[in-house]
DNA sequence: CAACAAAATGCAACAGAGTTGCATATGCAA
DNA sequence: TTGCATATGCAACTCTGTTGCATTTTGTTG
């Protein structure tokens, strides 16, 4: 760990990376936010983000600012969201969510997690002439144990 | 078509008789939203059915209200509320949603375009203890007819 | 290394979907 | 028909996300 400087780990440096890679200025917003959904395995809301942030060393970034980046994350494809149960946008790095494309996962409404399932490809069904197919996949939804348990409760 | 007075249709008397079955007064409102969601095969957002009920002959119904007749029959089972991708809430019959998930969904890359696939949708893999299931989509992305053709050439 | 243009930031004001409080009206059971 | 729990209508509010614009920063070029 000695040779990490005051500007960032390993995850920094990565984000950095990547956010290059695809001809975006690597801004210290956009690294922190990147690096940030790089170590957390579930979609994190704006707000989320935004306490985690002002938790960090390195202090709070401006709320719009923060809505930007994101769309920039995002429209780049580093970053998914999508709209949970309770209709807030939920942000997760792309990466972990394309790593699992091979098999089926299980997305929970409630807080946006994602499980991964052992199941067995289906065979693709027939498409129509002239179609083609690139990607599959077998998404599940609903209530993961926790918040089943917790919308019982009240 | 003779016995239909001018209370209303056959829709009406059905979801009459469904709200009283859950013991919830049968409103004018509700009669008209759950008849509504019942002629339709997708889900409507709020502004959707606002609008529908204006246009209809029984006149406009109060924002709120409809916010709150919604609620109800949410609550009581008789309707599905989902957040879309836009996060807005889209509200529909229960049955009809479940009915279309039923069947794969082929979503093209190039236009963006979605067709719905006559396809006998895969069994649901075992889920974890304590996991519930709402909904499951088998879902395939590529290029569609036209889309595939136009990479082609050019 | 300095200057520069494009892009990102911060702030304030705005927009749309959904919710709450409260006075009034109404469905339905006795 | 009456009583009252429940539903309605209105206004004001909250929360999530967006837009406009002046200022700062990034990465590049000379």
């Amino acid at each position: 760990m000695s040779r990490m400087n005051r500007r960032g780990s390993k995850s920094s440096a990565d984000a950095t990376a990547k956010i290059r890679a695809i001809g975006q200025r690597a801004t210290p917003g956009r690294v922190r936010v990147l690096s940030l959904l790089g170590t957390v395995p579930r979609g994190l809301t704006h707000q989320d983000i935004e306490t985690a942030l002002a938790r960090s060393g390195e202090g709070p970034m401006d709320r719009v600012t923060l809505y930007r980046v994101l769309d920039s994350l995002v429209s780049a494809g580093l970053v998914l969201r999508q709209a949970d149960e309770s209709r807030v946008f939920r942000f997760s790095a792309a990466g972990q969510a394309e790593a699992h494309a091979a098999h089926a996962h299980f997305r929970c409404d409630g807080c946006g997690r994602v499980f991964c399932l052992e199941a067995p490809p289906p065979a693709a069904p027939a498409l129509p002439d002239g179609f083609r197919l690139s990607r599959m996949s077998l998404d599940l939804r609903g209530a993961c144990r926790d918040c089943a348990a917790k919308r019982r409760a009240g």
